[in-house]
DNA sequence: CTCAAATGATTCGAGCCCTGAATGATTCGA
DNA sequence: TCGAATCATTCAGGGCTCGAATCATTTGAG
């Protein structure tokens, strides 16, 4: 009875990260519906927010997606008076993003859902477990090179 | 300074859970790649292993996914010799899937190619703590209706 | 100063993954 | 016994993302 069990794939971290990051994204995503978001755009306001980067291009590689895709979302999310487009006047090939204020309010909203939405997810764990989780998947985002604000 | 912060987006479970499965699911995937799969199939290998169910319709059900993507993965894992396909001799409606050696076999390496990731993602984390957040993840994704094993 | 190469943004077509509708086979129930 | 329900299967379509091609602008070599 001391034999070691052979290692399950779902007992692996990496098995539970997966289907937990699902879970956690769909219900996100259900929340961000009525705005016409996408947890993508969130994450664009976020970077800017953060000041990861201000032109498309380094948006694109802060987040880790096409450049072409930055545009498409940029597109969206000025059209909703989210983010504010304009040319760098030092190299008129970049297009500056800065947060709107209508932006920044729609990020703290949608960064309210989120937080609700763990809510739903640890309710099982004391505040004390909640937050040592939190500690140890921001070290781990932080290892992994993903944007970690404390 | 004893003001609250306002809740970053960044900081909440949901966001570092939703990153964290994307950078494990790409790991794992790219992990798979020589093998022909996707992280599904595995799952699936998985789902028959824990004898979640063994019909066709029940594993869809198991796996949160619809029918028709059930009928293509089994195909593909009855190719590869993972899985043996028959007709439930009391309803021959029904597509029984069983697990077979190779199948038990391959499920066992992609468990251990998971495990490796893992080590991986977690460096930055001692044993305990690692272990407790493994702990953690599984009481969510208990939780949240999630295949667990222990 | 000039022009070819490099760089950033944009458009657009292609690929992947998944779903839902339509169909066929089989079973169930009145 | 036959119509309704159930399971499996096929297939067309939609959403999401990337990469190639293109345009505007800047840079650097001469």
């Amino acid at each position: 009875m001391s034999a070691v069990n052979p290692p399950s794939l779902t007992s692996s971290l990496s098995f539970r990260l997966g289907t937990l990051g699902t879970v956690a994204t769909t219900r996100f995503t259900a929340a961000l519906e009525e705005r016409g978001l996408k947890p993508k755009h969130v994450a664009l306001l976020a970077a800017l927010d953060a000041g990861a980067a201000s032109s498309q291009l380094e948006l694109a590689q802060a987040m880790g997606v096409a450049p072409s895709l930055v545009v498409s979302m940029a597109d969206q999310l000025q059209a909703l008076g989210a983010v504010a487009r304009e040319r760098d006047p030092a190299d008129r090939r970049r297009q500056m993003l800065a947060l709107t204020e209508d932006g920044r309010a729609l990020l703290h909203e949608c960064a309210a859902q989120a937080h609700a939405i763990d809510a739903e997810l640890a309710a099982a764990l004391s505040p004390a477990e909640r937050e040592s989780l939190r500690r140890a998947l921001g070290v781990l985002a932080r290892e992994a090179g993903l944007p970690v604000e404390e």
